[in-house]
DNA sequence: CAAATCGTGGGAATAAGTGGTAAATCTTGA
DNA sequence: TCAAGATTTACCACTTATTCCCACGATTTG
């Protein structure tokens, strides 16, 4: 069931259809809204065709990718590979978080939501880790 | 229930919304005016959908941030999931803390904002935290 | 082909959100 | 200190959302 309030909120691009997808780098989906996924697989064009990496990167990318859309009563059907990559089992539990990020919506466990988004271990750095980024955004800067 | 006397601090802006989030480092919540977290929000769009670090952090950084409203009666509606990270049950105990500081205002529970901000250990030199941070603010002070 | 599974639709019961009101409590100025 | 006004609490009523069902046809599997 697609959450009401993010539903109220994409009302103007959700009829366009949504594109669920493993995320690259964590074990969550990731849903675009279709066309922030067109925009998505526009990049993918930047790709060469002849080079080895960008066609394996592109295929992993790719992989499971498939468009969902809302039914008559609000559902989205997801298909159960892509559930079982972010460790959904909804018959062992029925909740998850559902958290929309930018122009996407990630898809998580609980558990995995705890332990990958909120824990903030002892050892855990984010102010660190912001000025990591924040040196990736403006290079310029030395400090 | 949003408090009168804040209300009336940030009647000037109050009227575009808030955001409610969990705060990054403790145990609690706190509210952004819109354009105040407009401003942090902002840089967000420069983050790269292909950097992991980007996206841990924006993830760490957003976690689950609401657009709240005040409604006709002057009350927000926050979300579960956030109350239970600030360990806030309404059921239990109806107080709470809610403080303006700066541009945002937090909200604790009682026992949290006791054992964390009130309570004065022996072996906690107020004295010594406020000198290292007036370093932090001006590094070129030697003492 | 029969049996099992899956997709889709709908309905009833429960939970959450929203708007309002009356009573209790707190603030403030005279 | 008291009284008027403002604020907050504690309700209630109504709407919307969500969960938990079941039914039925389509699809897949053995």
């Amino acid at each position: 069931m697609f959450p009401a309030r993010l539903r109220r909120q994409l009302e103007n691009i959700i009829h366009h259809g949504l594109v669920i997808n493993r995320d690259i780098f964590e074990n969550c989906l990731v849903l675009y809204p279709k066309p922030e996924w067109d925009k998505v697989n526009g990049e993918m064009t930047q790709l060469s065709r002849y080079n080895r990496k960008h066609q394996v990167f592109q295929r992993k990318f790719m992989k499971g990718a498939t468009l969902v859309d809302l039914d008559s009563s609000g559902r989205l059907n997801i298909p159960t590979a892509l559930f079982d990559y972010a460790g959904i089992d909804l018959s062992k539990s029925n909740e998850i978080i559902v958290s929309g990020l930018g122009e996407k919506v990630e898809i998580w466990t609980v558990e995995a939501y705890q332990t990958q988004v909120l824990n903030d271990e002892d050892d855990f750095d984010f102010g660190n880790l912001a000025e990591e980024v924040r040196k990736d955004i403006d290079p310029n800067l030395l400090t």
